[in-house]
RNA sequence: GGCGACGUGGCCAAGUGGUAAGGCAGGGGCCUGCAAAGCCCUUAUCCCCCGGUUCGAAUCCGGGCGUCGCCUCCA
């Protein structure tokens, strides 16, 4: 059975299998939501690109600890706390929750660390310190600026040359107290509204880029496997950390850097002024399963762009559906003893597909290939007769590996099957059928479909399940 | 000005040298009392265009056209 796993590391550019530090353990840093609204489904493809990725790597064997961090103290958590009238940590509280609420609803595997930014300040000063130490520093107005000239290999995550990429390019003007454009602060001077920290650097509050640095530093090490996160993260974020972490470390921060593209609504960007903009409570309310989203935001890899779109939605509407009719016709079938049976080839194939998809960068269009091939296939068995017991129990294993990583198998919302009413009126619709009074028959069906039960009749009797 | 991505059937999308996965939608059929579900067949001699390399290219090279991203807070 394949076993290999290939990342495609934006560090190098390439392809590479992935070793891990330590064997079979993968440890990963997933930068995570700042939290000051609610998070939209852009933000959630990534972080359903993460959780396929720790999925994936735990199918593969390894044993995970991922850290997601909150921003929860940055310039807009401190401006929209300010703007409601509450305390900092009273407002990020609000839309941890949110997140908190919302990885529940789309089925993420919880991370083993969600740490929050303020909550590692001291982590932080100590980088702070080690980076003064080694004159990557220098002050300005009581705030602390990291000097990238310092750092011989700043741009290697993201190719840009600050001295290649002037001409052009948009400069900060507003950070005019800087001795260079690209240098960017480690620690922020007080001022008037925002939180203050009393440390051995003085008074002040951190950058934004340092938090995450100080997070992963304490809970992965100061050299762990995988760092991830959206492609806008890459420069100037993931750059800095880098600097950062490895200026005063000396040591490689992270090995494989994953990236997640951004997804697209109807072809265009999402933005709020175009009304394209949506939160994964905006598409509950319109009535679309959270399952759906889920499956829709995992179809594409990870690293095209995603365009979302209503008619993607119904599609992905479709394929879940699928999904529950075959397991549901899976449930009502009797075993038999061979006639029609599926082959454990099949299987077989399914689980070598299945895997060499995932360990191909997370091909996630391939692996549902696989899975929908699968479901074909068991279909015709059982329209040819059926499955034995000991091939059912292989397709059962099958299925709980594709739901081990994507995740999307509707759950048995039970009850099917065990309604006293509904089984009463099925009773007396099939004595209506017997005598071939088809109207009355239809009536009860009719009846019946009004409040949303869907009624089968299949060579094993008839089943019903809520539409 | 710098760096980079992409262009495959009506839609989404796999496929990076050997003759076009999968899903959705459409058409036809089987099954059914009729449905539902499911299955089968069907829809790209062709992968933006032009040239080249090769026995052979959607896949490699060159050129062109088009779309887009980053270089500024951003998943």
């Amino acid at each position: 059975m394949t076993s290999k796993l290939r990342f495609f590391n934006t560090l190098s550019r390439q392809l590479e299998e992935f070793e891990p530090i330590d064997e079979g353990k993968a440890r990963i840093y997933t930068c995570g939501p700042t939290v000051y609204d609610f998070p939209h489904i852009g933000n959630y493809r990534t972080f359903l690109f993460e959780d396929v990725l720790r999925r994936a790597l735990e199918l593969f064997g390894f044993e995970v600890t991922q850290v997601q961090n909150l921003t929860d103290v940055d310039d807009r958590t401190i401006q929209r706390a300010n703007e409601n009238g509450v305390s900092l940590r009273e407002f990020t509280d609000r839309y941890a929750t949110a997140f908190f609420e919302d990885l529940a609803t789309l089925g993420v595997e919880p991370a083993e660390h969600y740490p929050r930014a303020t909550e590692y300040v001291p982590q932080m000063v100590e980088i702070i310190k080690r980076l003064e130490a080694g004159g990557h520093t220098y002050r300005s107005d009581g705030s602390i600026y990291y000097r990238i000239s310092t750092f011989a290999s700043y741009g290697k995550l993201s190719g840009i040359r600050p001295e290649k990429n002037l001409a052009g390019a948009r400069i900060d003007v507003d950070d005019y107290e800087k001795e260079d454009a690209r240098d960017f602060v480690l620690w922020k001077a007080p001022k008037e509204g925002e939180p203050v920290w009393e440390t051995d650097l003085g008074p002040g509050r951190p950058g934004w880029h340092i938090e995450c640095s100080a997070m992963a530093m304490a809970l992965l090490g100061e050299t762990f496997d995988i760092h991830c996160g959206g492609v806008d993260n890459i420069f100037p974020h993931h750059e800095n950390e880098i600097a950062q972490s490895e200026g005063a470390t000396g040591c490689e921060f992270a090995r494989y850097w994953l990236h997640g593209e951004h997804l697209v609504v109807e072809g265009e960007k999402m933005a709020k002024r175009v009304g394209n903009f949506f939160t994964l409570r905006d598409l509950v309310e319109k009535g679309f399963d959270p399952l759906v989203v889920r499956y829709l935001l995992i179809s594409v890899p990870y690293r095209q762009r995603l365009n979302f779109t209503f008619d993607g939605l119904h599609a992905a509407e479709q394929a879940i559906d699928r999904i529950a009719n075959t397991l549901r016709r899976l449930a009502n079938t009797p075993q038999c003893d061979g006639v029609g049976d599926l082959d454990q080839a099949t299987v077989d194939e399914f689980h070598k597909d299945f895997r060499e998809s995932l360990g191909d960068d997370l091909n996630t269009a391939r692996a549902l290939a696989a899975l929908h091939t699968l479901l074909r296939r068991v279909n015709t068995a059982l329209d040819e007769g059926g499955i034995c017991g000991e091939r059912r129990a292989a397709v059962d294993v099958a299925f709980k590996e594709a739901d081990s990583v994507l995740g999307i198998f509707p759950r048995n919302d039970a009850e099917a099957g065990s309604d006293a009413e509904i089984d009463l009126l099925i009773d007396e619709r099939k004595a209506a059928r017997a005598n071939k009074d088809f109207a009355r028959a239809d009536e009860i069906r009719d009846e019946l479909s009004a409040k949303g039960i869907v009624l089968e009749d299949t060579p094993h009797g008839t089943v019903w399940h809520r539409e």
